[in-house]
RNA sequence: AGGGGUAUCGCCAAGCGGUAAGGCAGCAGGUUUUGAUCCUGCCAUUCGGUGGUUCGAAUCCAUCUACCCCUGCCA
């Protein structure tokens, strides 16, 4: 499809079916994380497509933060997961939302479950409890505790939340069939006891309702219509319309899944990513090499790019591994577009200009974009001592070279065209300096009666500043890390994940750059001005990803 | 006979009974002061296998196979 195209899928189908049935007026649907870490690519998939799809058809879509688990929760991902989602460039409808802000009404609707003889007080340990839930081919045996009175339960559930009992002396269960062959069936939890303080909540509370309770409820009492999830859930459907349709509430939300997003050579695990923060394997959730939301942002992926790889991938209800290409198809394609061009030399080696006056600076003016004029132009010094990259000069290169090489001549991009006389070499034969001659008759044209065969990039020597250039490449070995039983995703971390160059030297427009400002380095690749260590008259480039490179054989 | 899912090009993915879209990757050319971009062409006689229904099947039926998910007081 093209970029102008608006995607659909399976579920974008489904909605607009039940729009036209008139099943719903408008559609509502809502971005549920748990605060427990940072978003990830695979998030932005399902953000993609439920702010998408409120987006497209005129409906909502609510932020709500499924924080039922205080022990793992935190401020600090709250914080990060609404940076995270306004900087993808989406704004949710109205407040952010909290489960935990249904904590009164979720209680209500547990006190109405036990009245009507649906739930009740399980006061089995942990371990009887899963003896009692059988296996996946023999069916669960009844808790002893499955008959109490409605009164009784009402008792305990009260005395529960009151504080009266220890951590895990009690749990409020669902009556529902212990015989299932739906392990999610098997009569769930919904209330455990557990004394951990809460982020939004405070002390207030000493039971905390699940997953599989809290969700369908809290989907209804925000007048949700749609509630997408991926496959994993599927078995969960029947509990989340069972207590939906089994609370006095109105609303029928419908839940829907898809299969998440694997990518390739990469995890996306949130808590095998938390892992590789705490163990120091990366410097932290926003790491460029992480495939978090803020690794790939300080990384220099921008929004648009993230947003149309999401449109690239679609949405199927079939698991399968999207190829990283695509996403750094995506990322070029948009900076290709709309990255100033610069030229950075990582690996410096002189160049004396033999028949350029000593002193003598002329100062060339280049477009910015070679297709887009908007952009404007900077202007470049052009002096006697000049930097090339170490990798553009060889003096026996292989068949088919369009750099530079001893007797041949060369363009230097937006410059002239030289020719190397001569190699100069230390006493231990490194090759140090190469003077070369110009042809002064070459500044944009070309030159007479011959033709250069190559364009390298440069820099003036003592105009040019200097930078740091941090080069990523993936961070594992493998193309699924964690999909092997007999090794643990960390032992395929790739040592080289990241490359520190020090001493590069940029063109001088580029000596004020602001963070996260990005830049195409000709010949090289995409880059992007770090987020955090880029200060004023000292750039720190991390590299976003290479320049496809058509260099064959 | 545990239950629930999924199988279309190396990867993603349209297709919804009328005779296999598109994208990524790849390959071959062209343009080019980025081995980039851009442009052109090539890239599934076949839709997990086998039977069947039909004038006609990737689409319907049967059966087989492979892979994924499910036994937290996690989400």
């Amino acid at each position: 499809m093209s970029t102008t195209e608006k995607p659909t899928n399976f579920l974008r189908q489904i909605v607009e079916a039940d729009l036209a049935a008139g099943k719903h007026a408008t559609v509502a649907t809502r971005f549920p994380p748990e605060p427990n870490g940072y978003l990830h690519v695979g998030h932005a998939k399902s953000i993609c497509l439920n702010f998408g799809i409120a987006r497209d058809f005129g409906g909502t879509c609510n932020l709500r933060f499924d924080d039922t688990n205080p022990e793992k929760e935190s401020q600090e991902y709250i914080d990060a997961i609404q940076r995270d989602v306004n900087w993808l460039g989406f704004a949710w409808n109205g407040e952010v939302r909290y489960a935990s802000a249904y904590f009164e009404a979720l209680y209500g609707f547990a006190v109405e479950l036990i009245g009507k003889g649906l739930a009740y007080v399980d006061s089995q340990s942990p371990e009887d409890m899963r003896k009692g839930r059988g296996n996946l081919t023999e069916p669960g045996t009844n808790s002893p505790f499955r008959d109490r009175t409605v009164e009784e339960n009402l008792d305990l559930f009260a005395r529960m939340r009151a504080g009266e009992f220890a951590d895990g002396a009690h749990v409020l269960r669902a009556k529902i069939d212990m015989a299932s062959a739906n392990m999610v069936m098997r009569d769930p939890a919904i209330y455990r006891i557990r004394r951990a303080h809460h982020h939004q909540t405070g002390d207030a509370w000493c039971i905390y309702p699940m997953y599989d309770f809290a969700h369908p409820l809290s989907d209804a009492l925000e007048g949700i219509t749609h509630s997408i999830c991926t496959l994993e859930f599927e078995e969960h459907r029947p509990l989340y319309d069972w207590l939906v349709d089994n609370v006095s509430l109105e609303a029928k939300p419908r839940q829907y899944e898809f299969a998440r997003l694997n990518l390739n050579y990469t995890i996306t695990s949130k808590r095998k990513l938390k892992q590789l923060v705490d163990e120091g394997h990366v410097t932290a959730w926003d790491d460029p090499r992480m495939p978090t939301i803020s690794g790939l942002r300080r990384r220099g992926y921008t929004p648009a790019s993230i947003r149309h790889f999401c449109d690239l991938i679609g949405v199927t209800r079939s698991d399968g591994v999207v190829d990283m290409g695509m996403l750094e198809f995506a990322i070029r394609d948009d900076l290709d577009k709309t990255a100033p061009r610069a030229m950075c030399v990582l690996r410096p080696l002189k160049v004396t200009l033999t028949t350029w006056a000593e002193g003598e600076v002329q100062e060339l003016t280049v477009p910015r974009h070679p297709k887009d004029e908007s952009l404007g132009a900077r202007v470049i010094p052009m002096t006697r001592e000049l930097f090339i990259d170490q990798d553009d000069f060889s003096e026996a290169p292989p068949a088919g070279w369009k750099r530079l090489e001893p007797g041949q001549e060369v363009r230097l991009r937006g410059s002239y065209v030289i020719r190397c006389d001569e190699v100069v070499k230390d006493a231990a034969g490194n090759i140090v300096e190469l003077k070369c001659s110009h042809d002064a008759n070459t500044l944009g044209k070309n030159p007479e009666g011959r033709k250069v065969k190559g364009v390298i990039h440069w820099v003036p020597a003592n105009e040019s500043v200097p930078c740091e250039v941090r080069l990523y490449e993936r961070l594992f070995t493998d193309p699924t890390p964690d999909g092997h039983d007999d090794r643990d995703f960390l032992s395929f971390i790739n040592p080289k994940s990241l490359t520190v160059v020090q001493g590069a030297r940029v063109e001088p427009a580029l000596a004020n750059v602001q963070p996260e400002e990005r830049f195409q380095f000709e010949r090289e690749g995409y880059f992007c001005a770090d987020l955090r260590d880029t200060k004023p008259g000292s750039p720190v480039f991390n590299l976003t990803v290479t320049l496809r490179d058509g260099f064959t054989k």
